[in-house]
DNA sequence: ATAGTTTTGTTGCAAATGCAACTTATTTTT
DNA sequence: AAAAATAAGTTGCATTTGCAACAAAACTAT
Protein backbone atom coordinates (compact mmCIF):
# COMPACT_ATOMS: atom_id res chain seq x y z
CA UNK A 1 0.00 0.00 0.00
CA UNK A 2 2.92 2.59 1.23
CA UNK A 3 3.70 4.26 -2.50
CA UNK A 4 7.57 4.23 -2.95
CA UNK A 5 8.04 6.21 -5.68
CA UNK A 6 6.38 9.08 -7.80
CA UNK A 7 6.61 6.63 -10.77
CA UNK A 8 5.55 3.49 -8.77
CA UNK A 9 3.03 1.46 -11.27
CA UNK A 10 4.33 2.97 -14.67
CA UNK A 11 6.52 1.18 -17.05
CA UNK A 12 10.45 2.78 -17.25
CA UNK A 13 9.29 3.81 -21.35
CA UNK A 14 6.86 5.45 -20.06
CA UNK A 15 8.09 7.27 -17.43
CA UNK A 16 10.93 8.16 -19.85
CA UNK A 17 8.18 9.57 -22.62
CA UNK A 18 6.42 11.48 -19.50
CA UNK A 19 9.32 13.54 -18.65
CA UNK A 20 10.03 14.78 -22.24
CA UNK A 21 6.16 15.65 -22.52
CA UNK A 22 6.77 17.15 -18.83
CA UNK A 23 9.69 19.07 -19.83
CA UNK A 24 11.37 17.58 -16.56
CA UNK A 25 14.70 17.84 -15.69
CA UNK A 26 16.79 15.78 -13.31
CA UNK A 27 19.49 17.61 -10.85
CA UNK A 28 22.52 16.05 -9.14
CA UNK A 29 24.18 17.81 -6.12
CA UNK A 30 27.04 17.05 -3.74
CA UNK A 31 26.51 16.87 -0.03
CA UNK A 32 25.90 20.14 1.73
CA UNK A 33 25.19 22.25 -1.62
CA UNK A 34 22.23 24.70 -2.13
CA UNK A 35 19.65 22.93 -4.11
CA UNK A 36 17.62 25.99 -4.58
CA UNK A 37 17.47 29.69 -2.71
CA UNK A 38 14.68 32.60 -2.80
CA UNK A 39 13.01 29.52 -4.30
CA UNK A 40 9.97 33.06 -4.72
CA UNK A 41 8.10 32.90 -7.74
CA UNK A 42 9.51 29.52 -9.37
CA UNK A 43 6.53 27.01 -10.08
CA UNK A 44 8.36 24.43 -10.24
CA UNK A 45 8.33 21.25 -8.03
CA UNK A 46 10.79 19.19 -6.96
CA UNK A 47 11.15 15.51 -5.93
CA UNK A 48 14.31 14.26 -4.33
CA UNK A 49 14.83 11.09 -6.49
CA UNK A 50 17.53 10.10 -3.95
CA UNK A 51 19.46 11.04 -0.95
CA UNK A 52 18.10 13.65 1.93
CA UNK A 53 17.99 17.51 2.24
CA UNK A 54 16.66 19.90 4.19
CA UNK A 55 14.51 22.85 3.93
CA UNK A 56 16.41 25.89 6.32
CA UNK A 57 15.69 29.26 7.22
CA UNK A 58 17.87 31.90 8.94
CA UNK A 59 15.52 34.18 11.09
CA UNK A 60 16.61 37.51 11.51
CA UNK A 61 18.34 36.77 14.92
CA UNK A 62 20.80 33.72 12.81
CA UNK A 63 18.69 30.85 14.37
CA UNK A 64 19.21 28.07 12.09
CA UNK A 65 15.61 26.57 11.41
CA UNK A 66 15.04 23.17 10.08
CA UNK A 67 11.86 23.95 8.18
CA UNK A 68 11.21 20.36 7.10
CA UNK A 69 13.64 17.33 6.72
CA UNK A 70 13.36 15.77 3.00
CA UNK A 71 14.04 12.08 2.38
CA UNK A 72 13.63 9.97 -1.15
CA UNK A 73 10.56 11.21 -2.72
CA UNK A 74 9.28 13.76 -0.79
CA UNK A 75 7.97 17.00 -3.03
CA UNK A 76 9.15 20.33 -2.63
CA UNK A 77 8.41 23.74 -4.40
CA UNK A 78 7.37 27.20 -3.14
CA UNK A 79 3.70 25.80 -4.25
CA UNK A 80 4.08 24.34 -0.92
CA UNK A 81 5.47 26.78 1.50
CA UNK A 82 4.17 30.55 0.20
CA UNK A 83 7.36 31.54 2.13
CA UNK A 84 9.54 32.17 -0.27
CA UNK A 85 12.42 34.65 0.28
CA UNK A 86 15.07 33.59 2.96
CA UNK A 87 14.61 29.92 2.46
CA UNK A 88 16.96 27.53 1.33
CA UNK A 89 17.21 23.73 0.59
CA UNK A 90 20.29 22.22 1.02
CA UNK A 91 21.64 18.88 0.58
CA UNK A 92 22.64 17.13 3.49
CA UNK A 93 23.89 13.90 1.53
CA UNK A 94 24.45 13.47 -2.13
CA UNK A 95 21.23 13.71 -4.28
CA UNK A 96 19.28 13.44 -7.36
CA UNK A 97 16.24 15.97 -7.80
CA UNK A 98 13.51 15.61 -10.29
CA UNK A 99 12.47 18.67 -11.28
CA UNK A 100 8.89 19.33 -12.80
CA UNK A 101 6.32 22.43 -14.06
CA UNK A 102 3.48 22.41 -11.40
CA UNK A 103 1.24 23.43 -14.10
CA UNK A 104 2.05 20.97 -16.34
CA UNK A 105 1.66 17.91 -13.34
CA UNK A 106 -1.95 20.10 -12.59
CA UNK A 107 -3.17 20.10 -16.12
CA UNK A 108 -4.21 17.36 -18.50
CA UNK A 109 -1.16 17.22 -21.03
CA UNK A 110 -2.42 17.76 -24.59
CA UNK A 111 -1.34 14.50 -25.42
CA UNK A 112 -3.77 13.30 -22.75
CA UNK A 113 -0.93 10.59 -22.00
CA UNK A 114 -2.18 7.76 -19.49
CA UNK A 115 -0.41 7.73 -16.91
CA UNK A 116 -0.82 11.11 -16.13
CA UNK A 117 -3.39 9.70 -13.92
CA UNK A 118 -1.15 6.84 -11.98
CA UNK A 119 1.46 9.79 -11.70
CA UNK A 120 -1.22 12.11 -9.92
CA UNK A 121 -2.93 9.71 -7.76
CA UNK A 122 1.20 8.95 -7.08
CA UNK A 123 1.33 12.81 -5.91
CA UNK A 124 -1.81 12.60 -3.99
CA UNK A 125 -0.77 10.17 -1.62
CA UNK A 126 3.29 11.71 -1.70
CA UNK A 127 1.24 14.80 -0.37
CA UNK A 128 -0.83 13.11 1.92
CA UNK A 129 2.07 11.27 3.62
CA UNK A 130 3.56 14.95 4.01
CA UNK A 131 0.86 16.15 5.70
CA UNK A 132 0.82 13.48 7.99
CA UNK A 133 4.80 14.41 8.67
CA UNK A 134 3.85 17.79 9.00
CA UNK A 135 1.29 17.08 11.82
CA UNK A 136 3.76 14.98 13.61
CA UNK A 137 6.35 17.40 13.39
CA UNK A 138 3.32 20.02 14.36
CA UNK A 139 2.61 17.64 17.43
CA UNK A 140 6.19 17.65 18.91
CA UNK A 141 6.29 21.29 18.38
CA UNK A 142 3.56 22.15 19.98
CA UNK A 143 4.75 20.67 22.97
CA UNK A 144 5.64 23.37 25.85
CA UNK A 145 9.23 22.28 27.33
CA UNK A 146 11.84 20.75 26.15
CA UNK A 147 11.60 17.81 27.96
CA UNK A 148 7.80 16.90 26.17
CA UNK A 149 9.21 17.88 22.97
CA UNK A 150 12.19 15.37 23.11
CA UNK A 151 9.70 12.43 25.29
CA UNK A 152 7.25 13.39 21.82
CA UNK A 153 9.53 13.28 19.22
CA UNK A 154 11.51 10.00 20.60
CA UNK A 155 8.04 8.40 21.00
CA UNK A 156 7.50 8.87 17.43
CA UNK A 157 10.75 7.47 16.26
CA UNK A 158 10.53 4.41 18.94
CA UNK A 159 7.05 3.52 17.38
CA UNK A 160 8.54 1.76 14.88
CA UNK A 161 10.38 -0.53 17.16
CA UNK A 162 9.21 -2.83 19.43
CA UNK A 163 12.73 -3.18 21.55
CA UNK A 164 11.60 0.79 21.96
CA UNK A 165 14.71 1.42 20.55
CA UNK A 166 16.14 3.83 17.60
CA UNK A 167 18.87 5.56 16.45
CA UNK A 168 18.48 9.41 16.00
CA UNK A 169 18.18 10.55 12.27
CA UNK A 170 21.02 13.38 12.79
CA UNK A 171 23.07 14.59 15.29
CA UNK A 172 22.61 16.82 18.32
CA UNK A 173 23.18 19.46 17.49
CA UNK A 174 20.95 19.04 14.59
CA UNK A 175 17.90 18.04 17.24
CA UNK A 176 18.12 21.03 19.05
CA UNK A 177 17.38 22.81 15.77
CA UNK A 178 14.60 20.57 14.91
CA UNK A 179 13.29 20.99 17.98
CA UNK A 180 13.55 24.80 18.08
CA UNK A 181 15.59 24.89 21.45
CA UNK A 182 18.55 25.62 22.44
CA UNK A 183 21.36 23.16 22.11
CA UNK A 184 23.07 23.22 25.65
CA UNK A 185 19.31 23.41 27.39
CA UNK A 186 18.48 20.34 25.41
CA UNK A 187 21.74 18.51 26.44
CA UNK A 188 21.15 19.61 29.85
CA UNK A 189 17.89 17.68 29.56
CA UNK A 190 18.61 14.79 27.71
CA UNK A 191 20.79 14.48 31.10
CA UNK A 192 17.73 15.03 33.32
CA UNK A 193 16.10 12.33 31.01
CA UNK A 194 18.60 9.84 31.60
CA UNK A 195 19.09 10.63 35.39
CA UNK A 196 15.28 10.21 35.94
CA UNK A 197 15.06 6.71 34.28
CA UNK A 198 13.51 7.81 31.26
CA UNK A 199 15.42 6.85 28.84
CA UNK A 200 19.01 5.18 27.71
CA UNK A 201 21.60 6.40 24.99
CA UNK A 202 24.77 5.08 23.64
CA UNK A 203 25.78 8.03 21.58
CA UNK A 204 23.35 8.22 18.88
CA UNK A 205 20.80 5.32 19.99
CA UNK A 206 18.46 6.22 22.45
CA UNK A 207 16.24 3.61 23.90
CA UNK A 208 12.71 4.50 25.42
CA UNK A 209 12.66 2.74 28.79
CA UNK A 210 8.86 1.96 29.85
CA UNK A 211 7.57 2.50 33.56
CA UNK B 1 -6.39 30.21 -9.89
CA UNK B 2 -7.33 29.61 -6.45
CA UNK B 3 -9.65 27.18 -5.49
CA UNK B 4 -12.57 27.74 -3.72
CA UNK B 5 -14.40 23.68 -3.31
CA UNK B 6 -13.48 20.29 -4.56
CA UNK B 7 -16.21 20.40 -6.67
CA UNK B 8 -14.68 23.11 -8.78
CA UNK B 9 -15.52 23.23 -12.71
CA UNK B 10 -17.72 20.19 -12.09
CA UNK B 11 -21.33 20.50 -13.20
CA UNK B 12 -24.11 20.20 -9.72
CA UNK B 13 -25.24 17.49 -11.96
CA UNK B 14 -22.33 15.34 -12.12
CA UNK B 15 -21.26 16.14 -8.76
CA UNK B 16 -24.77 14.19 -7.37
CA UNK B 17 -24.03 11.15 -9.70
CA UNK B 18 -20.71 11.13 -8.20
CA UNK B 19 -21.36 11.66 -4.82
CA UNK B 20 -23.44 8.77 -5.27
CA UNK B 21 -20.93 6.81 -6.86
CA UNK B 22 -18.56 7.40 -4.53
CA UNK B 23 -20.83 6.42 -1.57
CA UNK B 24 -20.61 9.80 -0.02
CA UNK B 25 -22.67 10.82 3.29
CA UNK B 26 -23.29 14.68 3.79
CA UNK B 27 -23.66 15.01 7.88
CA UNK B 28 -24.93 17.93 10.16
CA UNK B 29 -23.21 18.92 13.43
CA UNK B 30 -23.98 21.85 15.59
CA UNK B 31 -21.47 24.00 17.19
CA UNK B 32 -19.35 22.47 19.73
CA UNK B 33 -20.66 19.11 18.54
CA UNK B 34 -17.95 16.47 18.06
CA UNK B 35 -18.12 15.58 14.31
CA UNK B 36 -15.53 12.51 15.29
CA UNK B 37 -13.51 11.13 18.23
CA UNK B 38 -10.99 8.51 17.83
CA UNK B 39 -10.63 8.24 14.28
CA UNK B 40 -8.50 5.36 13.97
CA UNK B 41 -9.05 3.01 11.81
CA UNK B 42 -11.63 4.99 9.98
CA UNK B 43 -10.21 5.14 6.40
CA UNK B 44 -12.59 8.13 5.77
CA UNK B 45 -12.19 11.50 4.59
CA UNK B 46 -14.01 14.17 5.58
CA UNK B 47 -14.28 17.92 3.88
CA UNK B 48 -15.76 20.89 5.54
CA UNK B 49 -18.56 21.82 2.79
CA UNK B 50 -19.13 24.78 5.69
CA UNK B 51 -18.59 26.21 8.94
CA UNK B 52 -15.38 25.67 10.94
CA UNK B 53 -13.75 23.07 13.16
CA UNK B 54 -10.68 22.30 14.97
CA UNK B 55 -8.75 18.94 15.36
CA UNK B 56 -7.86 19.29 19.18
CA UNK B 57 -6.26 16.57 21.60
CA UNK B 58 -5.63 16.71 24.91
CA UNK B 59 -2.35 15.57 26.53
CA UNK B 60 -1.55 13.99 29.44
CA UNK B 61 -1.17 16.61 31.72
CA UNK B 62 -4.83 17.86 30.62
CA UNK B 63 -2.96 20.57 28.83
CA UNK B 64 -5.48 21.05 24.88
CA UNK B 65 -3.86 21.49 21.91
CA UNK B 66 -5.15 22.66 18.37
CA UNK B 67 -3.86 20.56 16.41
CA UNK B 68 -5.09 22.23 13.26
CA UNK B 69 -7.99 24.89 12.32
CA UNK B 70 -10.75 23.19 9.91
CA UNK B 71 -11.60 26.20 7.65
CA UNK B 72 -14.60 25.25 4.67
CA UNK B 73 -13.05 22.84 1.95
CA UNK B 74 -10.51 21.90 4.40
CA UNK B 75 -9.67 18.09 4.06
CA UNK B 76 -8.99 15.96 7.03
CA UNK B 77 -8.95 12.43 8.20
CA UNK B 78 -6.90 9.52 9.23
CA UNK B 79 -4.85 9.31 6.13
CA UNK B 80 -3.74 12.46 6.73
CA UNK B 81 -3.00 12.26 10.57
CA UNK B 82 -1.72 8.39 11.98
CA UNK B 83 -2.11 9.95 15.38
CA UNK B 84 -5.63 8.29 15.68
CA UNK B 85 -6.41 8.29 19.24
CA UNK B 86 -6.58 10.90 21.84
CA UNK B 87 -8.09 13.32 18.61
CA UNK B 88 -11.21 15.52 18.07
CA UNK B 89 -12.87 16.75 15.34
CA UNK B 90 -14.64 19.91 17.41
CA UNK B 91 -16.98 21.96 15.20
CA UNK B 92 -16.44 25.51 16.18
CA UNK B 93 -19.46 26.81 14.21
CA UNK B 94 -22.55 25.01 12.78
CA UNK B 95 -21.35 22.84 9.73
CA UNK B 96 -21.81 20.52 7.56
CA UNK B 97 -19.31 17.62 6.89
CA UNK B 98 -18.87 15.25 3.78
CA UNK B 99 -17.50 12.24 4.22
CA UNK B 100 -15.65 10.01 1.42
CA UNK B 101 -13.89 6.94 1.17
CA UNK B 102 -10.52 7.76 0.70
CA UNK B 103 -9.97 4.61 -1.74
CA UNK B 104 -13.05 5.20 -3.97
CA UNK B 105 -11.15 8.95 -4.03
CA UNK B 106 -7.51 7.20 -4.91
CA UNK B 107 -8.97 4.71 -7.30
CA UNK B 108 -10.38 5.06 -10.60
CA UNK B 109 -14.25 4.27 -10.02
CA UNK B 110 -15.51 1.46 -12.28
CA UNK B 111 -17.75 3.47 -14.43
CA UNK B 112 -14.27 5.61 -15.30
CA UNK B 113 -16.61 8.87 -14.82
CA UNK B 114 -15.32 11.69 -16.81
CA UNK B 115 -15.18 14.34 -13.80
CA UNK B 116 -12.84 12.24 -11.47
CA UNK B 117 -9.91 13.96 -12.72
CA UNK B 118 -11.14 16.70 -12.14
CA UNK B 119 -11.94 16.03 -8.75
CA UNK B 120 -8.38 14.43 -8.27
CA UNK B 121 -6.88 17.86 -9.36
CA UNK B 122 -9.04 19.48 -6.98
CA UNK B 123 -8.15 17.40 -4.17
CA UNK B 124 -4.29 17.83 -4.85
CA UNK B 125 -4.82 22.10 -5.07
CA UNK B 126 -6.54 21.79 -1.47
CA UNK B 127 -3.51 19.32 -0.28
CA UNK B 128 -1.20 21.39 -1.19
CA UNK B 129 -3.09 24.77 0.38
CA UNK B 130 -3.09 22.67 3.75
CA UNK B 131 0.60 21.81 3.41
CA UNK B 132 0.91 25.81 2.84
CA UNK B 133 -0.63 26.38 6.17
CA UNK B 134 0.72 23.46 8.03
CA UNK B 135 4.09 24.95 7.20
CA UNK B 136 3.46 28.48 8.41
CA UNK B 137 1.85 27.27 11.40
CA UNK B 138 5.40 25.14 11.93
CA UNK B 139 7.20 29.06 11.33
CA UNK B 140 5.22 30.36 13.98
CA UNK B 141 5.53 27.20 16.74
CA UNK B 142 9.40 26.68 15.33
CA UNK B 143 10.22 30.16 16.70
CA UNK B 144 12.10 30.39 20.35
CA UNK B 145 10.22 33.11 22.18
CA UNK B 146 6.53 33.70 22.54
CA UNK B 147 7.49 37.49 21.25
CA UNK B 148 8.66 35.64 18.43
CA UNK B 149 5.87 33.21 17.97
CA UNK B 150 3.41 35.83 18.32
CA UNK B 151 5.09 38.27 15.74
CA UNK B 152 4.97 35.95 13.59
CA UNK B 153 1.70 34.65 13.45
CA UNK B 154 0.47 38.46 13.66
CA UNK B 155 3.04 39.40 10.66
CA UNK B 156 1.06 36.12 8.92
CA UNK B 157 -2.36 37.49 9.69
CA UNK B 158 -1.03 41.21 8.66
CA UNK B 159 0.62 40.62 5.22
CA UNK B 160 -2.99 40.22 3.45
CA UNK B 161 -3.91 43.67 4.68
CA UNK B 162 -1.86 46.67 3.61
CA UNK B 163 -2.85 48.70 6.35
CA UNK B 164 -0.86 45.52 9.06
CA UNK B 165 -4.29 45.64 10.81
CA UNK B 166 -6.20 42.31 11.13
CA UNK B 167 -8.62 40.85 13.90
CA UNK B 168 -7.33 37.97 15.65
CA UNK B 169 -9.75 34.75 14.07
CA UNK B 170 -10.41 33.20 17.95
CA UNK B 171 -10.04 34.00 21.34
CA UNK B 172 -6.85 35.16 23.29
CA UNK B 173 -7.28 31.96 25.18
CA UNK B 174 -7.36 30.00 22.04
CA UNK B 175 -4.64 32.12 20.87
CA UNK B 176 -2.42 30.98 23.58
CA UNK B 177 -3.41 27.34 22.89
CA UNK B 178 -3.18 28.05 19.29
CA UNK B 179 0.52 29.27 20.07
CA UNK B 180 1.12 26.33 22.48
CA UNK B 181 2.07 28.58 25.51
CA UNK B 182 1.13 29.82 28.66
CA UNK B 183 -1.70 32.26 28.20
CA UNK B 184 -0.49 34.82 31.01
CA UNK B 185 2.53 34.43 29.42
CA UNK B 186 1.75 35.36 26.20
CA UNK B 187 -1.19 38.35 27.48
CA UNK B 188 2.21 39.74 29.60
CA UNK B 189 4.39 39.19 26.37
CA UNK B 190 1.60 41.29 24.54
CA UNK B 191 1.35 43.68 26.89
CA UNK B 192 5.42 44.47 26.38
CA UNK B 193 4.91 44.35 22.78
CA UNK B 194 2.52 46.69 22.49
CA UNK B 195 4.61 49.07 25.69
CA UNK B 196 8.10 48.55 22.91
CA UNK B 197 5.72 50.08 20.55
CA UNK B 198 5.84 47.05 17.98
CA UNK B 199 1.92 46.53 18.02
CA UNK B 200 -1.33 48.34 19.12
CA UNK B 201 -4.31 46.68 20.39
CA UNK B 202 -8.14 47.49 20.39
CA UNK B 203 -9.76 44.19 21.64
CA UNK B 204 -8.90 41.32 19.03
CA UNK B 205 -8.00 43.91 16.66
CA UNK B 206 -4.45 44.53 16.07
CA UNK B 207 -2.25 46.30 14.05
CA UNK B 208 1.31 45.77 13.44
CA UNK B 209 3.86 49.17 13.90
CA UNK B 210 6.64 49.20 11.16
CA UNK B 211 9.63 50.86 12.30
C1' DA C 1 49.80 10.86 11.95
C1' DT C 2 48.53 15.33 12.67
C1' DA C 3 46.23 19.46 12.30
C1' DG C 4 41.78 21.31 11.69
C1' DT C 5 36.88 21.07 12.19
C1' DT C 6 32.64 19.72 14.06
C1' DT C 7 30.10 17.66 17.70
C1' DT C 8 29.23 16.67 22.42
C1' DG C 9 29.18 17.63 27.22
C1' DT C 10 29.15 21.16 31.03
C1' DT C 11 28.28 25.21 33.86
C1' DG C 12 26.95 29.86 35.85
C1' DC C 13 23.89 33.30 35.24
C1' DA C 14 20.29 36.29 33.36
C1' DA C 15 16.00 36.29 31.16
C1' DA C 16 11.81 34.17 29.77
C1' DT C 17 8.13 31.19 30.82
C1' DG C 18 4.78 28.47 33.30
C1' DC C 19 1.89 28.14 37.19
C1' DA C 20 -1.43 29.54 40.54
C1' DA C 21 -4.39 32.57 42.18
C1' DC C 22 -7.00 36.50 41.68
C1' DT C 23 -9.96 40.59 39.87
C1' DT C 24 -12.40 42.73 36.35
C1' DA C 25 -14.83 42.61 31.73
C1' DT C 26 -17.56 40.62 28.52
C1' DT C 27 -20.68 37.33 26.71
C1' DT C 28 -24.28 33.93 27.12
C1' DT C 29 -28.15 31.86 29.21
C1' DT C 30 -32.26 31.76 31.88
C1' DA D 1 -32.44 42.06 34.01
C1' DA D 2 -30.03 39.04 36.71
C1' DA D 3 -27.26 35.15 37.12
C1' DA D 4 -23.86 32.20 35.29
C1' DA D 5 -20.16 31.27 32.49
C1' DT D 6 -16.30 32.50 29.83
C1' DA D 7 -12.58 35.61 28.56
C1' DA D 8 -9.22 39.16 29.60
C1' DG D 9 -5.96 41.23 32.42
C1' DT D 10 -2.55 41.08 36.46
C1' DT D 11 1.04 39.63 39.65
C1' DG D 12 4.52 37.04 42.58
C1' DC D 13 7.23 33.28 42.51
C1' DA D 14 9.51 28.91 41.15
C1' DT D 15 11.22 26.66 37.25
C1' DT D 16 12.82 26.28 32.77
C1' DT D 17 15.27 27.97 29.08
C1' DG D 18 18.58 30.58 26.42
C1' DC D 19 23.03 32.46 26.20
C1' DA D 20 27.92 32.56 26.51
C1' DA D 21 31.89 30.42 27.13
C1' DC D 22 34.51 26.60 27.70
C1' DA D 23 36.90 21.72 27.47
C1' DA D 24 36.89 17.18 25.78
C1' DA D 25 35.79 13.89 22.23
C1' DA D 26 34.96 12.39 17.71
C1' DC D 27 35.35 13.04 13.02
C1' DT D 28 37.76 14.75 8.40
C1' DA D 29 41.05 15.99 5.48
C1' DT D 30 45.84 16.61 4.34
Amino acid sequence: MEINSIFEGIEEDDVNKMLKCFEARKMVYKKDRTIVTNIIGVKMIGIILSGTANIIRYDYNGNRSIIEKLEENSVFGEVFSRLGSDISVIATSDCEVLFIEYEHLIKRCKKNCPYHSALINNVLKLLSRKIVELNERLDVLSKRSIRDKLLSYFELLASTNPKRSFTLPFTYTDLADYLSVDRSAMMREIKNLKDDGFIKTNGRRITLISY
